[in-house]
DNA sequence: GCGAATCTTAAACAAACGTTTAATCAAGGT
DNA sequence: ACCTTGATTAAACGTTTGTTTAAGATTCGC
């Protein structure tokens, strides 16, 4: 018999590179980036310490590409669902449900993304600088000048834009500590969260009194 | 003349052990709990460094009180304004301006309690989730079962909490950043951002069209 | 089969980490 | 003056940190 069945005899079939971010993802929600050390990770994506430098370059570079592949993805479901000629209403409904389901494929990602938003490391702060301005002007254009424009109050993107995406990370944000309080009935489903979401930013608490396929 | 003018030679005339605790929430909320050194701490708050363990006993200890003084606080305020005989509005609304006020005193606190709040850290996350069985028995007490009963959906007090603290916290959790975006014309007062975050979670974005003092 | 990438490894590096120890300093009580 | 108590200090403890190096495997084009 040979030595290892498949070329790459690790877990989960995955080639390395790949194996070690799918573990930083997993390991830095949980400890935190700082909290982290590569060893603990090499060892959890089955790969030796060396293979990180080598791939990544550095520590911080890794972190990099894990905020930039979830930054990305969700900049890409704002362009996709917030632009168009359709009601304002209609695309904030698509958005938050698209945004949301997003979110639930990827929440130890968004975990991290949340986690190191606010930290100022100058090497990757220009970046996610960047990124916000992207975000920024599309919720400008798409979401509060329509709203002024239909009567409504002219609201500062710097402001719709975290509160959006707090309302919609907010069911994983919380979620370790949640599932920490012991058994819950009453767990909705991804689907109806981001209904529920939907509605509560469109028409508020009261307007929470339908269930989605009643509506 | 004497070695040092006051007993306290240091900055700030804060005794020694606020003075550190001042420096670590200060520190953490920048750089994480697992990014900071003790070292670098001691510095930053004119201390010595054997003094962080002579007073907490250890790093953890520190971060507990730090996660705990807030917390404690925030708790304190959702009893306050959350319970009564009023209506549901007017309590979410006092509720909410008074959290929001709290959350803007103390913003550097809320940074480091919500990115430390997923970890799951086997020796703070009992107590972390003690005070999650509180807040919640409370949320679901004073405004998902009296909003069930006046008609509408019967909603998690596991889904309502974490939205109205994300929703509240956005701006805070966002500033950092927002703040390396470049100049910002349009930026609301504390007051006016609370007023808003109410009439956003009691009526939704369509009902913001009024500024705080026209309504 | 041979050279050339590409990937993987073990070992070592200095630096920083959290924590502990023992000695010194300053006050207060008696 | 003396003892006690709390605060503060410098120094060292053993680990662990992120990163680098140089050598060895593996794969692929030709």
């Amino acid at each position: 018999m040979g030595k290892k069945v498949n070329r790459k005899g690790q877990q989960g079939d995955l080639p390395s590179r790949e194996r070690i971010i799918a573990a930083a993802v997993h390991l830095f929600a949980r400890q935190g980036y700082g909290g982290t050390g590569l060893r603990e990770l090499a060892a959890a994506a089955g790969v030796n310490l060396a293979m990180i430098n080598y791939f990544f370059g550095s520590k911080k570079a890794l972190l990099k590409e894990i905020l930039d592949g979830f930054l990305e993805g969700y900049l890409a479901v704002a362009r996709q669902e917030l632009a168009g000629d359709e009601p304002l209403t209609l695309r904030l409904e698509r958005f938050i449900r698209r945004a949301v389901d997003y979110f639930d494929a990827n929440p130890d990602a968004l975990l991290v993304t949340i986690t190191e938003l606010p930290r100022d490391d100058p090497e990757i702060i220009e970046y996610k600088a960047a990124w916000g301005r992207q975000m920024m002007a599309i919720i400008d254009r798409e979401v509060c000048m329509p709203l002024a424009d239909q009567g409504g109050r002219r609201l500062p993107p710097r402001l719709v834009g975290p509160m959006l995406t707090s309302m919609m990370a907010s069911r994983f944000l919380f979620a370790p500590l949640m599932e920490h309080l012991g058994p819950d009935e009453q767990t909705l489903s991804t689907g109806e969260y981001g209904h529920l979401v939907s509605t509560l930013f469109l028409h508020g608490i009261a307007g929470t009194g339908s269930r989605p396929e009643e509506e």
